[in-house]
DNA sequence: ACCAAAAGCCGCCAAC
DNA sequence: AAGTTGGCGGCTTTTG
């Protein structure tokens, strides 16, 4: 079986983390599999060393001297402004991630890369991310973005953006997962000494966006004070006032999750909190309201693909 | 790992 | 006329 090519676009004053960490990642796949599952490419407009904005310098071949339609996957990184800039307005390289894209391979960015994807339309009414700082300048500049500003990493078909820097590393343990499986994955991530594998969609976070303002702030604000209690339907709709039915349909489509799943997003999200200052799982199981640690253990598995014991030794390094 | 019971979820639709 | 409500039924998910 053919090596899948993994060519990582670079321009001038590129983020040395942005291109380091998914190569690493690759890499480590190779070495962990035993097999050389990916091979590496380092391209650049012109070729020669690439200097990065910490003034590292990298070698790159010339991206004209290879077909974009031989890709599987294109990494574009981020630099800074200029470096972007330049990228997009180089018709060599716009030219050939479209190539690449129209046969079929995989598109992917960490950080500011998500600028030059978008300008090239190839994120229309996709969803998207970018580092945390510009996601308003990225949704301002692209209105046809769906801008994800609480996600770590995105796939929305086929094309794959990143946050800032190390979520990266995030992304490409999600692609080689997507690949090759889960446990070579967990191998590679394991070898980087990630200590907690983080998942890309920060669901915890918009659960927490979603309480500060709103018509269920105050709700959530008390379902946060009292996680510990029962809080199924009919309590929860008895004390918003409403009929079951006309909550369960004004909160999903508040904060874009059913009761039930924002409850138990809650507590994990707490469940967790108390794992990493070191309670014992099952005291942080019964202090966030699951009526057993059996039942934290299974919303851990659906949120975060992990049991609370793993979740706790993997912060401990 | 399984299973029956319970709970959650959501489309449907008549009634506002 | 268009939009919201809420009860019902049944399908899916969760629980113990």
């Amino acid at each position: 079986m053919l090596p899948h090519k993994v060519a990582i676009v670079l321009f001038p004053q590129v983020q040395l983390m942005d291109v380091a960490g998914p190569a690493d990642v690759f890499h480590l796949a190779n070495e962990l599999a035993a097999k050389p599952l990916y091979q590496l490419i380092a391209l650049s407009s012109q070729g020669g060393l690439q200097t990065s904005s910490c003034e590292l310098a990298m070698h790159t071949q010339p991206i004209e001297q290879f077909n974009a339609k031989d890709m599987g996957t294109v990494i574009i990184a981020g630099s800074g402004k200029q470096g972007v800039r330049h990228a997009i307005n180089d018709p060599s390289i716009r030219n050939w991630v479209l190539a690449a894209h129209a046969a079929h391979a995989r598109l992917a960015s960490v950080c500011s890369g998500a600028f030059a994807l978008a300008a090239w339309g190839l994120l229309d009414g996709r969803q998207a991310t970018t580092h945390w700082s510009a996601t308003h300048l990225l949704r301002r500049h692209f209105d046809r973005v769906q801008v994800e500003p609480e996600a770590l990493y995105v796939q929305d078909q086929g094309i794959w953006t990143s946050g800032g820097v190390t979520t990266g590393i995030d992304m490409c343990l999600a692609i080689v997962e997507a690949d090759h499986g889960r446990a070579l994955a967990m191998r590679v991530a394991k070898q980087l000494v990630l200590s907690a594998r983080r998942v890309g969609n920060q669901s915890q976070y918009s659960a927490r966006l979603a309480a500060q303002s709103g018509r269920y702030a105050e709700l959530i604000a008390w379902i946060e004070g009292h996680l510990r209690q029962a809080l199924d339907i009919p309590r929860l709709a008895y004390r918003a006032s409403e009929t079951q039915r006309s909550f369960c349909r004004h909160f999903a489509s508040e904060t874009g999750y059913t009761p039930a799943v924002f409850v138990e997003l809650m507590r994990v999200q707490r469940a967790k909190e108390l794992l990493e200052s070191g309670v014992p799982v099952k005291k942080a199981a019964r202090a966030v309201g699951f009526t057993s640690d059996e039942q934290m253990a299974r919303a851990f598995k659906r949120r975060l693909d992990m049991t609370a014991a793993e979740y706790q030794r993997s912060l401990l390094g």
